[in-house]
RNA sequence: GCUCCCAUCGUCUAGCGGUUAGGACGCGGCCCUCUCAAGGCUGAAACACGAGUUCGAUUCUCGUUGGGAGCGCCA
């Protein structure tokens, strides 16, 4: 990369899965640099497995990406579509002698390999056809491509986020670049594609550490540009171990239908291997100002979902109410349900006390329920239990003094409190029984707003059926 | 088994030779308060272990232990 061009970036997912946590902030840090730099930001599907590749995990990767808001540059870059470009690349390896062809059958590598495993040695290829001429025995039959690796010396991975990983040639074994049916294999494809679309920092997962050794070699050998590296740790489950479909595999959309918004998904999964000193709340915004590779860590992270809900209780508080009141609509619409007029308004009026108690979508609308439909109220549990024998004298009680005043919420709370004090009585012991009649549940936004909000008559009707 | 990576409160992390080891989530207490939240104050909570290097190690080096990744005609 000469000092003036920007640096491009790739996401480069298999589709054989959904788009889960890890490979989510794989493509948010991609991403967040390339924005950052003003680089670009590719796509690219890597596909060349014919078996488990399919096209429901390609849309699956494709809407993940959209709804984090991850946009890339240009269009999807699907790989086994460059197939003819990899298989121009190895027999150019081959003729040039830097490549060979390997007749060893797949029974003959797995015995090999065991006994490998047996004897305790390191297993890898043994090297068996290279330096073997075919001969006429091999006519017709099938083969693969494998690169003729250096065997002594070492090859030395720059990364940018774990610094300079060695390893001796001597153990890494000679991949296979073009599988015995002429199609290329993985380790061949990322290194051409990356450098035909021009690719200068490869940022990914550090499973693949030990390919960049590898890879290296092709560049190498190729005489390519070598791109800078950074490979981050991985995220575990909240137990540490790997993360698995039980816990934190799960996919980005799965996320979503727990009610996280993906500013939150953003910022929690940027802090999760990132920092900027003691900032926490980071928008994206400002996490595209201040992304850096330098700031990357280098060990594993596990998935916290309390620290995910305060998150995303932050930024539901930020949000503005239209938005959320269209959030929480949409939720409903995909659950069939339309709302009426009247419980719009009510929610548009309610949501500045709703938001403030959920933290996530999910909690939203089910705080925002007794909004929803008229006439008396179902009990929770919670509620049932402000509402014995004794809470509903109370409640029928204090009933007439709130029928007396001003339907308003400064009125109707003079009105509970002056017939509190009158009683003894806390002013908890006779809001609680009017709440959990008014909401069905033990806790809501401040009682005589929501009194007010629903209006004298819904009020009355609604608080009349716990009266005995 | 072999190769590689990692290691600060329970969790995410700051720290880049000398700090009362800081912040955040979570947890406890207090305040506020009609509930639940939110907010404010506050408490408990960490440098895995052992050798070096150094006047001085959380920080540098090596080892141990413990996690993790890779070792396919998967990506």
């Amino acid at each position: 990369m000469s000092e003036n061009t920007k640096p491009v970036l790739r996401f480069a997912p298999s589709p054989t899965g959904m788009l889960h946590i890890g490979g989510a902030r794989t493509a948010l840090f991609n991403w967040l640099y390339a924005r950052h730099t003003g680089g670009t930001f590719l796509l690219r599907i890597e596909d060349t497995d014919r078996e488990r590749s399919t096209p429901q995990a390609v849309q699956a990767i494709l809407n993940g990406m959209s709804w984090m808001g991850l946009t890339w540059d240009g269009d999807v870059v699907y790989q086994f579509a460059r197939a003819d470009r990899h298989r121009e690349v190895a027999a150019k390896l081959l003729a040039e002698g830097k490549a060979y062809r390997c007749y060893a059958t797949a029974e003959e590598l797995t015995a090999m390999r065991e006994e490998q495993k047996a004897k305790g040695l390191p297993m890898r290829y043994d090297g068996r056809w290279r330096d073997r001429k075919p001969g006429p025995e091999q006519d017709g039959k099938p083969f693969v491509v494998r690169l003729k690796a250096r065997q002594s010396g070492e090859t030395i991975v720059h990364d940018k986020v774990l610094g300079d990983v060695r390893f001796e040639n001597s153990q890494l074994d000679d991949m296979v670049l073009l599988r015995s049916d002429g199609n290329p294999t993985y380790m061949l494809a990322v290194v051409v594609d990356d450098a035909d679309m021009g690719v200068t920092h490869v940022i990914r997962g550090a499973d693949h550490l030990n390919n960049a050794a590898r890879q290296l070699q092709i560049i190498e050998q190729m005489g390519w540009t070598v791109p800078v590296y950074g490979h981050l740790p991985l995220i575990n489950g909240p137990d540490g171990a790997k993360l698995s479909k039980r816990h934190g595999a799960l996919a980005v959309e799965a996320y979503r239908d727990m009610g996280y918004l993906p500013e939150t998904m953003r910022n929690y999964l940027l802090r999760l291997g990132w920092s900027h000193g003691d900032d926490e709340i980071i928008p994206t915004k400002q996490a595209i100002a201040w992304f850096n590779l330098e700031s990357i860590g280098k060990s594993a992270a596990r998935m916290d979902y309390k620290k995910l809900d305060n998150l995303n209780g932050h930024y539901i508080r930020e949000t503005s109410d239209a938005a959320l009141v269209a959030e929480v609509t949409a939720w409903l619409e995909r659950e069939k349900r339309v709302l009426s007029m009247t419980a719009r308004q009510r929610l548009e009026q309610a949501m500045p006390g709703l938001k403030e108690r959920a933290k996530t979508l999910v909690e939203l609308v089910q705080g925002a329920e007794f909004l929803f439909t008229d006439g008396p109220r179902t009990l929770d549990e919670a509620a049932a239990r402000l509402l014995p024998p004794e809470g509903r004298k109370t409640l029928a009680a204090a009933l007439p003094a709130l029928e007396a005043t001003d339907w308003t919420a400064p009125a109707l709370e003079a009105a509970a409190r002056a017939f509190a004090q009158a009683h003894g009585l806390k002013l908890g012991a006779v809001a609680q029984p009017l709440r959990a009649a008014l909401t069905g549940r033990a806790s809501s936004p401040p009682l005589f707003e929501m009194l007010a909000l629903l209006g004298r008559e819904e009020s009355l009707n609604r608080l009349g059926a716990y009266t005995a």
